[in-house]
Formats: C-alpha cells, structure tokens, sequence
DNA sequence: GGGTTACGTCAACATCTGTTGACTTAGGGC
DNA sequence: GCCCTAAGTCAACAGATGTTGACGTAACCC
C-alpha cells in the first residue's frame, strides 16, 4: 500500500508517473502532491524544486536490466520481446515517449538525453561494436515506438503482435547488416 | 517586409513559426501578438481563441508538393534530399518534430495526426503500393528523424553529410524490399 | 521538564495565461 | 454632415502555477 511508504516516495512516485505519462511542463506540482495524497510544500522541502523532483525521478528511470542479460545474438528477440510488453498499452510510458516529450525543453530535454545516452545508448554501442550500426539500430526502435505511439500509424499499430514483431525484426536485423561503403 | 501583409496574415504567420518550433501548450498568444506586432485581443476577432489560431497554421502546414514531383523509383533520393536540406539547421521545424512535440496534447496531437495523415503517409502508401512497406518507409523516416532531432544521437548528428546520407538511403531500400512471410 | 529537530499544514505571494467587453478610430455610403 | 461597420486599443477578469514563510505538532535527546 501507499501508507507503507514514507511521504517523499510517495511524492517521488506520483512525480514519476506523472511525468513520465505526459512530460514535464503539462504536469503541476498540486497535482503530484494530490496524487501522492501529500502537501505542495513539502516538494521543496525534500527536493528543493519542480526540477528537482523531476531529476529524482530519473536517477532509476533507465532500466537496461532487461538487457544486461543478454548477449549479442539473441539482442533482437529481446528488443522484439520488450516492445510487444510496452505494445500492450498504448499509454504505456516509455524511456522513448519521455524523451520526445521533452524534446523541446531545453533544461530538462538535455537531462533526459544526457541520462539516456550514458545508460541505454552506450550499453547498445558496446553490444553491438560498431556505433554506426548501433545508431541504425536505436534508430529502427526509435521510428517503430515513434510510429506506434506518437504517430499512431496504423499499419503500425499491432507491432506487439506476430506480424508486426515481424516486421520489426527485420528491420533491426537489416540495421545490425550494414556494411560501411570505403 | 512584414508591412505588407494583413494585420490577420502576421497573426498567423508569427504563430505558425511558433508553434512549429516550440509546439502548442509551449507558446503564448502574447508571445505570438508580440512578434507579429499586434494586440493580443486580435486573436478573438480572427480566430476564435488560441485553439483556433493553430488550426489555422496547419492548413497549410504540410507540403508534399517535392513529394508530389517524383516518381516512385527516385523516391528514396528525393527523401535523402528533403532530409540533408532540413539537417542543415538543427532548429529547422519538420513535421514530424510537430507531430512529436503535441504527441502529448489530446486535441492539438489529433489535429496534427490526422493533417499528416491524410497527406504525408497517404501520399506515400499510393507511391509505394503495399502498406506494410509504406509503413516501415515511414518509420526508417521516423527513426532517423528523431534520433537526429529529438535524441541528438550522435552518430546520426551530421545525417546530411554523403556518409550519413549513404546510411538513411541503405535503411529506406530495405523497408522497400521487405517481403511478407506467408 | 526543556529544548531541539524533523515532519507537515496552511495561506498567501507574484506572475503568467487565455479570454473578454468597453472604448476609440478610420473609412465609406448616403 | 451623418451613420454604420470594420479594425484596432486598452484594461481588466478569473484561474492556474511555482514558490515561500509562518505556524503546529510530535518525537527524541539530555
């Protein structure tokens, strides 16, 4: 239950669930608090201000646990496994969706890039070896998350199903092909 | 110069520049009367209120009219030049950054997908024919866009330079070239 | 008990936002 | 001239937002 936590992880909770389903500046700090059932005031208390919180959310926001326990050739089944899990709802918060709600904040937007690219990004470029096959590859998850959640392509919408992870296999393996031209 | 048009034209030209570069909820109707160098209660009389405003900008928001000229064999050099055109300034609004930056705003994020929608992605499924390839067109478009823009992926930085161009012409043939598996 | 400290509550602040109505001005038709 | 309509100005509204300081309360140490 909420009650078996203290008050600042409950704030830090509400605050990252909020922020993580609809961004930075579309979320007030009143109504985190609501959420976590806990004063306004105390936002400052423990984290000084809405940044702050915010930053407290991202500290074990990139989870590459997921991950971490895989080696290099079944890297495409688990990329296809843990996006038909984040297919299966739509609203479904995502590092992707974080960063590209953010994008245009400056501030913050630098935070979640900076985050992102010393967790997830590094650890593909050291799976993967060559770092142009490892932008090719972010780049396949990118336009398939961005085309499923954002753009909400319809073509593209079942991804988590048989066909589309298909689909989306293929693409991640043509990425992994590439042959720089000397 | 700015004196030449309509009081309504620098209106809607001041908040198309707006809300392309910074999305909806991040501009404000004084910030837009500002630049445009007129009164904000101007607003009302043209359009409305705020939302009507940014309809406005997207009438005529996306052109496929370099799409419209091409033939589907030199489809992918006229994608690689519409993006090594747009890579050249960082800032540079596109559509998709319009789409991604309201992807978070229920009533304008519609707006916009439904304008794309039925111009940008139909266009494309009518040249290339089968939608699934359409579709995956469409996200290695996505992709590369947003780990440009939007992720600042590094490696994917200078997109526009021949090298990088090489990789986004290599990614867009393979989308081509998907077979579906019966 | 006295005093200190951590933990919360409450009301208010200054600011910004979209929106609105009343007012002024310019111009054209009669 | 007179009237009427469109165009533009101005001040203010109601609400929301991040932030802050004063105040209460309970626990704990000595």
């Amino acid at each position: 239950m909420d009650q078996d936590f203290t008050t600042k992880d409950r704030l830090q909770r509400a605050a990252k669930t909020a922020f993580w389903a609809r961004g930075y500046s579309n979320v007030t700090l009143r109504e985190i608090a609501r959420d976590a059932g806990v004063d306004v005031a105390l936002v400052k208390r423990y984290f000084g201000d809405k940044l702050g919180l915010f930053a407290a959310t991202l500290d074990a926001a990139f989870d590459t646990s997921a991950l971490a326990q895989t080696n290099g050739t079944d890297l495409i089944e688990t990329v296809v496994h843990l996006f038909s899990i984040a297919s299966r709802n739509l609203n479904d918060p995502s590092v992707i969706r974080l960063i590209l709600m953010n994008a245009h904040e400056a501030e913050v937007g630098a935070m979640v890039r900076a985050a992102h690219a010393k967790q997830m990004q590094s650890y593909l470029e050291r799976v993967i070896g060559d770092p142009t096959r490892a932008a090719l590859f972010m780049a396949v998850i990118l336009g398939a998350s961005v085309a499923e959640k954002s753009l909400r392509l319809q073509a593209m919408a079942p991804m988590g199903s048989p066909k589309h992870s298909a689909e989306l296999r293929y693409m991640l393996q043509a990425a992994l092909a590439y042959e720089e031209t000397k």
